[in-house]
DNA sequence: GGCAAACTTGCAACGGACGTAATTATAGCC
DNA sequence: GGCTATAATTACGTCCGTTGCAAGTTTGCC
């Protein structure tokens, strides 16, 4: 997926601009993996990026926002694999669909993280917490696109629960991966088990939702 | 429920300590309605309670837990409610039945907490995100539970997507109450409402764990 | 070449979390 | 009933994340 830059001409600020960002980025994310999270201060990576503290939390406004990242990506990518269902598909089965897809890419943003980012994320309840408040986001996303897909209110309590309800299989199966991740499995296994416990968590939900959403 | 205080000797010491505890909280919970969360300082509610600020803080090793009492309580809610269950009836009965009990009740582990205080989460970042965090124990709990009704293991997904269905329902009922609170709406007319919604929530994880966790 | 806008920088302050030592008051024991 | 060990409270201080502000520097445009 290319960067769209809608109109974002390429000056030499925007390269600078972009330069800084990942410089900084890199080395956050080297002193958090070899550090960990909390022990790492914002002074260090200044430090090591060789720029001021302020412009650190110029581009990154929350110390969550340098290590955890594409968070729009992942709120978003339910309610998009529900709005891009196909003709008759319900969105269990878009859903269903869109798991078994990015296990099989070993996707990040299905959890395959590798271990010590798992690691780290383990050891520090705010990285904890902040995925804690991705997941809700990304239940909010679905639930609006749920709503979208069948016409009803977005505060309708049938609209939230299948939202809630869709998007707690994502949630356990995300962190059955980052528990077999933290156990050193290799993510060639962890896909392949993984697959088989998605089927039956999704089939556990099948009686409920299996029509819900149809076209 | 009385104070079990096994074996607590109810010395002078723990009276006072209990005193010094619950003149904290109330000055916290006061000035946290008065003037919201974030905008309140511990230094502020020492000032108030006319103790030092150290000793807010070794009463309440974080500032949330100054606002969010029962923790413990609504973490256990639902593992609690299965462990009770009747003979015979399935974890979704027992959990429907717990529900349906607390909002005859309005009781505030189920969300009646009341506008002032409802404003106050929804305004405070980080007591939201301690919310989602007292929500996401309840769940491991809740599998724990399961685990333990079922004889599965509790790593077993079929444990950990059950709990995450169930503890969802209860989760996005509590979110309805306090937006219903948060509207404004009078207890009374809200347990009216949620009555219905939850009925409807509950029927529609039935045909998905009808006989699940029965004896 | 010069001007306006933007980015970066350094400094400062605030607030929460944590640690430590000193003071005080209690509870158990003789 | 007095003494001592224990535990809470207090008053410091430090560290770190976050925010605000003013000055300096670079970029893009005229």
């Amino acid at each position: 997926m290319a960067i769209p830059t809608p109109a974002a001409t390429t000056g030499l600020r925007e390269i600078k601009k972009q330069e800084t960002r990942q410089l900084i980025s890199d080395h956050a994310t080297r002193l958090f993996i070899a550090q960990g999270f909390e022990q790492t201060t914002i002074a260090e990576i200044a430090a090591a990026a060789r720029v001021a503290k302020k412009t650190v939390t110029n581009y990154f406004p929350r110390k969550e926002d340098l290590a955890l990242d594409h968070q729009e990506q992942f709120a978003v990518s339910l309610a998009a694999a529900v709005t891009a269902r196909r003709q008759g598909e319900s969105a269990l089965a878009a859903l269903r669909r869109a798991f078994a897809d990015a296990v099989a890419a070993q996707d990040p943003v299905a959890g395959f993280s590798g271990q010590q980012f798992a690691r780290m994320i383990a050891d520090s309840p705010t990285l904890s917490a902040c995925l804690r408040g991705l997941h809700d986001q990304r239940e909010h996303h679905l639930a609006r696109a749920l709503a979208e897909a069948t016409g009803a209110h977005p505060d309708d309590i049938t609209v939230q629960t299948a939202a809630g309800l869709l998007s707690a299989v994502h949630r356990v199966l995300f962190h059955r991966i980052q528990t077999l991740t933290l156990a050193g499995h290799p993510n060639d296994q962890i896909a392949h088990t993984i697959a088989a416990e998605a089927a039956e968590a999704f089939n556990l939900l099948e009686p409920a939702l299996s029509s819900y959403g149809t076209d």
